[in-house]
DNA sequence: AGCTAAATGCAACTTACTTGCATTTAGAAA
DNA sequence: TTTCTAAATGCAAGTAAGTTGCATTTAGCT
């Protein structure tokens, strides 16, 4: 599934985020709203560092705060790809990622044929997630 | 593939650690060796610092440029997984792993069939790496 | 044995993230 | 609509993993 402009999931605009906030019981903050509506306004994942970036101003540690909040309440989800740096994106469609190995640019791979790969889950209680990342060069890396 | 005791590998004996690094063109320094052997005698993913609590004294700096170099020529693989620390291990059978969300033990998972799931490969010039991982919780940690 | 590029090791730095604690604020209650 | 309080924020300081600069040492050629 790929979201693009005139597409955008507006959740907060839909159902209200301080209407989202108050049904899973959290305090509908200005720096919340923020946050969350900056995960709506661009697709793909992003550091902590992207996500304030592109915010008006945050402190870290209230950044870093309510990102684990989010994955608490299951807003959104931490991927760890290759760098060691940590990246966040909106919990919306279950997908893995294609990840350049030289300028770190994440697509998105849609399509999830992990079931069929999961007997494995034998050796454990359960297993409750999997990543599948794909590490290469990217067209334009390619070129230059 | 499972290596267990009595049946490590040991190429370290059977072409000797000097030629293998002279081999590559690197200088077969002491630390080098212990770094390398330390991978001989312990299978399974470590970080740095287990790497180090294995060895009898390395200096931190000396250990992670080692790491850098034996992955540059391919001796060991790093790994990324859920935590955000690197994990290394030798580079001898392709395979993934299952880890445990809650003590962080990790298996190894032999088949890779990942080869069926490529096409996306198209998107990119070529791919290189892929990485699958399971998270779940472990049977000792399930009866806990 | 002597030479030199490569490798090591100390100190200091950086980056990503966390913790402690005083201040502020959302939103329920009066 | 003011009052109250737990929840949330934000500053300062700390931590852990890994890196950089640079002087010293060493492998392994000659």
């Amino acid at each position: 599934m790929k979201r693009h402009h005139g597409m955008k999931v507006e959740i907060g605009k839909s159902m209200g985020m301080p209407a989202l906030f108050k049904g899973i019981g959290l305090k509908a903050t200005a720096q919340r709203q923020e946050i969350l509506q900056t995960f709506y306004d661009n697709e793909g994942p992003m550091t902590a560092d992207q996500i304030a970036a592109k915010m008006s101003k945050v402190d870290m540690v209230t950044l870093y705060r309510t990102l684990e909040t989010f994955v608490e309440y299951r807003l959104i989800k931490k991927l760890n790809l290759s760098t060691g740096i940590t990246f966040y994106e909106i919990s919306d469609t279950h997908h893995h990622h294609i990840v350049c190995s030289k300028c770190n640019l994440i697509e998105e791979v849609d399509s999830c044929e992990i079931g069929t790969l999961v007997p494995h889950s034998k050796k454990f209680s359960f297993i409750s997630e999997h990543s599948l990342e794909f590490f290469g060069i990217c067209k334009s890396c390619a070129k230059s």
